[in-house]
RNA sequence: GGGCUCGUGGCUUAGCCAGGAUAUAGCGCUGGCCUUCUAAGCCAGACGCCUCGGGUUCGAAUCCCGACGGGCCCGCCA
């Protein structure tokens, strides 16, 4: 299909041109009425052409004669509505899909190199479903992207300096076991749960950080213990630095353990720590102080002013060093982000929509270093429960390990019911498939600006616009292509003319224009739903028509059904979504 | 107080950036379909002043202004 609206636009254009309007403004869009593949308005025409749209539609369809891809050609009330050619279409898709496999739909390498940033929560805690949204929205661009050609890699900055890591690092280092057991039950009791921490490091290890946290409040020589660790890690003391970047790494354990659950490896961690170390920090910090915009507070802090930048806000102070010269999360951030921008042409930050304003005074401050490139931000807001915003303090949080758990029980069970004859490592590894796949396609398929209220419902169901619907089309016309065993493959159109069997070739052959959306306009959220398009399409398809017993049509149409499970299991890939042979 | 963002049937959601012909899909609901390739499926049906009010336009869910409602942000935190 996306050829075909290159060949109507071209058409257009010739036509146009013949007419003396050449290089007059129009757009092929996809028909919204039966009977009519693609249609171009010819209302935005009638006036430059001084001429009743009517009448240019009428003159543009005489003057364009079939060929190609184009059937036919109508005028409708000042539209131009174009028919494909069904065998064409049939014979270019399949036929494609055929000699490309799984690379079809995927464009050239371009030898650009994109780096996506996602994740990064601090290494303090699990992660929950808010944050989930971060690594799935994240890891389904990157595939994305690499689809579109790019060189990808994928990146967590991990933060590693700071209050929050060193007091986790004290409570890690310096509190008793007991002290430990009691706040696990202390807080169970504040929230009214049972539950104890699962024995995963990100999870134990937060009754530590608790546990220091009340003893800086009230033993004072804690306090001053901690500040002394802040005071050696800003001084650059290389123990301390090692000693927390050691408990961020343990922490880190049990995060990328999480993650891998869900199908999300990253290529590269950079740690916050590093760009003190190397200096690079303070080199922003002398090239900002050069700046034109640079000043300094009666304390000595430095900032810049960004308020010529359209920053907005009562106080358009940027600052990038405290009064005693040590540098903030955004001095090093700046520096992260040059470090970024030698590695990658383009670099993509996936962020919470509270970094908004942050984000905007990073790409003024990179402005002022005199940066030729800037990140592209995607932020994503924030997940909520119905009973409101999450808070681990409340105990009113869904922990992401929890929800997979939840899930790959809910879909052991449903196979357990349905395929009594599987060996039980068979279940269990389709089980874990189906269960996160569900969760992944059900995060990723809503607008990432668009808030998002978690419900178990949702995100345990299996049917309609679901995760597994996919999965169970894939699994279908595995099983189909297993039962016919050997066939030629037959791309033949004379044999494909069930209008199911062309309704599903249509949306096979838009794929190349979903992964161009959803990669390079960083337009996440289409995949799930052309994967739903395809499946649907698919098995209206199945419903309609047999295959193994079509007679000389079953070399054809197990050609179609091949296609479909070709073009199916490299969207779910997309998604980072496991494609089951059964289920 | 200021800024950013979202508002589409009972619920969730596509379309909005590049305005077009009867607004997309799912859940739930009503009814039908398993002696045929996996019913996690298919078919049929009901359900909409696209939050409200103005404006631009031949034409607005889409663009502009305003209101209302939800979310986020305005640290020498990270």
């Amino acid at each position: 299909m996306d050829d075909f609206e290159s060949e109507v636009i071209a058409a257009v254009s010739a036509a146009l041109k013949e007419m003396g309007a050449e290089g007059i403004k129009f757009a092929a869009e996809e028909s919204s009425i039966e009977g009519s593949d693609v249609s171009v308005p010819c209302f935005p025409m009638a006036k430059q052409m001084r001429k009743a749209p009517q009448a240019i539609s009428e003159e543009l369809a005489s003057r364009i004669s079939p060929s190609g891809l184009i059937k036919s050609v109508s005028a409708a009330g000042g539209f131009l509505n174009f028919c494909v050619d069904p065998s064409e279409l049939v014979k270019e898709t399949l036929g494609e899909i055929c000699s490309k496999g799984r690379g079809y739909g995927s464009f050239p390498r371009s030898g650009l190199r994109v780096n996506v940033e996602h994740t990064s929560t601090n290494p303090t805690g699990p992660i929950h479903v808010g944050r989930a949204r971060n690594p799935i929205i994240g890891d389904t661009l990157a595939r994305c992207l690499g689809r579109c050609g790019y060189d990808v890699t994928t990146e967590y900055y991990v933060n590693d300096v700071g209050k929050q890591v060193v007091v986790l690092t004290w409570g890690v280092n310096n509190a008793t076991p007991e002290e430990v057991a009691a706040e696990v039950e202390e807080h169970a009791r504040t929230i009214g749960q049972n539950e104890r921490p699962r024995d995963k490091t990100d999870h134990k290890l937060v009754a530590n950080y608790r546990v220091a946290n009340k003893k800086m409040e009230s033993d004072p020589a804690v306090k001053e213990q901690i500040t002394s660790m802040l005071r050696g890690f800003e001084a650059g003391d290389a123990e301390v630095i090692s000693t927390v970047r050691h408990t961020a790494e343990i922490m880190l354990d049990g995060l990328r353990e999480t993650l891998s659950n869900i199908n999300v490896t990253l290529d590269r961690y950079t740690w916050e720590s590093g760009y003190i170390a190397d200096g690079s920090a303070r080199d922003v910090v002398e090239r900002l102080k050069a700046s034109e915009y640079a000043g300094t507070t009666d304390d000595g802090a430095c900032f810049v002013d960004l308020k010529d930048f359209g920053v907005q806000g009562k106080n358009t102070k940027f600052t990038f060093t405290r009064s005693d010269g040590t540098t903030l999360y955004t001095t090093r951030d700046l520096a992260y982000h040059l470090d970024k921008f030698t590695r990658a042409d383009r670099v993509i930050d996936v962020l919470g929509e509270d970094q908004k304003l942050g984000s905007k005074q990073l790409c003024s401050a990179l402005e002022i270093l005199g940066s030729d490139k800037m990140p592209e931000p995607l932020f994503y807001a924030f997940v909520s429960l119905p009973e409101g915003k999450m808070s681990t303090r409340k105990g009113v949080v869904v922990y992401l390990d929890d929800l997979i758990d939840e899930s790959v029980e809910r879909a052991y069970a449903e196979i357990a019911k349905r395929r009594a004859d599987m060996p039980e490592e068979k279940m269990r590894e389709i089980a874990w498939t189906i269960g996160t796949g569900a969760i992944r396609y059900n995060i990723v398929r809503v607008q990432p600006e668009k808030q998002f209220v978690f419900k178990w419902e949702d995100a345990l169901n299996f049917d309609g616009n679901s995760g597994p619907y996919l999965q169970y089309v894939h699994a279908r016309a595995c099983s189909m292509l297993r039962k016919a065993g050997e066939f030629r493959r037959d791309t033949d159109p004379s044999k494909l003319t069930d209008e199911y069997e062309l309704k599903l070739v249509k949306v096979l052959s838009k794929y190349g224009s979903v992964i161009r959306k959803a990669g390079d306009e960083m337009k996440v959220h289409l995949m799930p739903a052309y994967g739903h398009e395809v499946a649907s399409a698919f098995n209206q398809f199945y419903a309609a028509v047999s295959v193994l017993d079509a007679g000389p049509r079953r070399d054809a149409r197990l050609t179609l059904v091949e296609c479909a499970k070709t073009v199916l299991a490299d969207v779910l890939d997309c998604l980072g979504m496991g494609a089951p042979e059964e289920m």
